[in-house]
DNA sequence: CTTCTTGTATCGTTGATCTGACACAAATAT
DNA sequence: ATATTTGTGTCAGATCAACGATACAAGAAG
C-alpha cells in the first residue's frame, strides 16, 4: 500500500486518503476483489485515528468503488472499472512518462507540463 | 481570471485558490508583473470572505510568487519563474493534449492517463 | 493636501474535522 | 461453540478554517 498522509497539506487526511485509494483503483494497482488493510492497521501505519480511515473507506463504498463487510474486511468492488480513456491517449501518456524519466523529470514536472498544455485553449 | 471554488471539495477554499493561482503562474497565464484582482473584488466574485483571498495571496507572497503593496495591489513577482521542465517533455505534453482533444477526451481523462502511466514503476 | 484604493490585522461566532476511547455487530477462524 | 477479527457507531474535547465586520496603514489619484 503506497499511501501516505502529508501533514503540511491543508486537505483533510480522510480526503487525502480517499483520493489516493481512488487513484490506486483507477490505475489498476488495486484490482477488483483485492483486499484493503483493516481500518485499524492502516490507521496505525499512517499515524491517524481509525475513524479517519473509516470515513475514507465509507465514502469510497458509498461511491461504489469498495465493498465492506464486518469481519470480512474491505475489498475493491467487482464492478469497479477505471474511467473511460481512449487507448491511444493512454499509449501517448506512457511514452511521455518514459521519455520524461529518461530526461530526469519527476512526476511533478510531468504534471506541470500537462497542466501547461491543458491551459492553452484549443485554437 | 479563470478561478473558482468548489464547494463540494473538502480542501479549504484558501488552499484551492492558492493552488489555482500558482498553476496560472506556472502555466504562464499570469506573466511576471501582471496585476491580480484586488482582494475584496476577487472575494466577491468567488463568493468567499476577503480574509480567504488575503490568505491565499499572503502564502503565495511568502513563497516568492507574488508581491503585494498597500494601495498598489498584488502582482506576479518579477523573479517568478516556472519550474524546470525539459522542453522535450513540454512538447510531448502539448502533442498529447492536442491528440486527446481530437479524440474527445477531456482534461480529467488526460490526467487519469498520466496518473496511470506514472503509477507503473520504471523497469 | 485630500480622497480613494488596497493590503493588513483583529475580533467573536460558527461549522467541520481529528483524536482517543469505548461499545456493539457480524463474519471468520479455531 | 467459542474466540478473534473487522467494520460500524457514538461520545467529548481540541484544533482549525470560514465568515462578517471593523479598524488601520500605506500607496495612488485627484
Amino acid at each position: 500500500m503506497h499511501v501516505r498522509i502529508d501533514d503540511g497539506d491543508p486537505t483533510p487526511p480522510y480526503e487525502q486518503l480517499r483520493r489516493q485509494l481512488l487513484a490506486l483503483v483507477h490505475a489498476g494497482g488495486l484490482p477488483a476483489g483485492a483486499r484493503l488493510p483493516p481500518i485499524r492497521q492502516l490507521a496505525a501505519d499512517l499515524g491517524v485515528a481509525a475513524g479517519t480511515v473509516a470515513r475514507a473507506y465509507r465514502e469510497l463504498e458509498d461511491a461504489g468503488w469498495l465493498v465492506s463487510r464486518r469481519g470480512g474486511g474491505t475489498r475493491v468492488a467487482e464492478g469497479a472499472v477505471a474511467p473511460q480513456v481512449p487507448p491511444a491517449v493512454l499509449t501517448l501518456a506512457e511514452e511521455l512518462v518514459q521519455r520524461a524519466r529518461e530526461l530526469g523529470a519527476d512526476a511533478a514536472a510531468v504534471r506541470a507540463a500537462i497542466d501547461r498544455a491543458l491551459a492553452r485553449p484549443e485554437p
